[in-house]
DNA sequence: GTTCAATTCTGCACCAGGTCTGGTTATTCT
DNA sequence: AGAATAACCAGACCTGGTGCAGAATTGAAC
């Protein structure tokens, strides 16, 4: 039974980040404080605080959610871990399961992140976490420092998958364009991962 | 000529870090504000803030600056980036050449860091600026992407590496022990970017 | 339909990191 | 010595974020 409550706590929720992310893209993160935000969508600052936890997450809140250690750790039996990330960022490249996709907004919250270095740099430690589970997820499967070194390795590529891909759709290609581009991507980034610097260029 | 004026510089810049790194040592980062860290160190606000352009930077100035970047660019001709890359975290483990190296107090920075979550998120900030450079240096030997998803995966074994590092000497080992492991971890690292992961266990 | 408890929201004071300003003191140059 | 310049200081001010007392709203019991 979903009540009233919840349904006006979730419309609220909802107004808050809408309002923030069009204040934002109009005249910059930086330029907007948290006041503003929390006056246009007439809530009080400390209630706009009770529903995100910081500035930042007004924008990152739906970004960067890969689940890497979930991929790994739901893998099919007798795969290797990197084999079953290959296979998720290929069907995700292939237009397949995107996800919660919505090109037009995800591109204004991406462009907000890219034009703010406090939000990029916010950006940086929610991966930073996501690399600590996926160590965690590898940890069965290497030894020690093995799996640190993966799981870094790992995320680190992902990372510049995803950063070439939305500079690819902020740069105006069509969504169509940058997957097909991410699709040759993703099979550069893991066989690099695969088979090492010595079996690519140079 | 070095004047007066620039040796009271000097003096004042080392005098307001050392306080600092005291208080953070003894109280927590968390814990002490600028404001204190200002009055123990006899300057005003305003100034320390001419000295150190954030309360993070009091701890980190010296920290994580191994220009990989410069290392692969200085290279000797003939040799591929990675075996430069190799060669110097080698000398660097043998305890030669290691740089301002000064145990005691370095292992108390870095305690500092690790203890205080904004810190490591700081830190991990400025390794993402030694990314792009050496991003850069590797432009010229690989296309496009390729150099991208080199400089992410080896900043991100770097930082692996250093992380356990520092976490040795945290955990009481002596620096000649931590770094006998580290010289393991060196080869582990580098040979994992070298062959990948097909050539590592499993 | 009224009452009552639990949530939620508000308004406001407050804290800490940082910036800005105007005026004061110390160093350097002539 | 005196003028120019650099550093410093005290303090006001702004912004992100938290804490708190009380008002408003919801859900449920009667």
């Amino acid at each position: 039974m979903v009540g009233l409550r919840e349904r006006k706590k979730e419309q609220t929720r909802r107004r808050i980040a809408a309002v923030a992310l069009a204040l934002f893209a109009e005249r910059g993160y930086d330029a907007v404080t948290v006041n503003e935000v929390a006056a246009a969508a007439e809530v009080a600052k400390a209630t706009l605080f009770s529903y995100f936890p910081s500035k930042e997450a007004l924008v990152l809140h739906g970004i960067g959610e890969d689940d890497l250690a979930g991929i790994v750790t739901r893998r099919p039996p007798g795969t290797t871990p990197l084999a079953a990330l290959r296979a998720h960022f290929r069907t995700f490249a292939a237009g397949q399961d995107p996800g919660p996709f919505d090109a037009p907004a995800l591109i204004g919250q991406v462009r907000i992140v890219f034009d703010s270095p406090a939000l990029s740099a916010a950006a940086h430690t929610l991966l930073h976490r996501e690399r600590e589970a996926l160590t965690g997820a590898l940890t069965p499967d290497a030894p020690g420092l093995l799996a640190a070194l993966m799981a870094a390795q790992i995320t680190a590529a992902v990372t510049t998958l995803k950063e070439a891909f939305f500079r690819r759709l902020l740069a105006g290609e069509s969504p169509a364009a940058a997957a097909a581009a991410l699709a040759a991507d993703v099979e550069t980034a893991f066989d690099l991962l695969e088979h090492g610097f010595s079996g690519a260029g140079r």
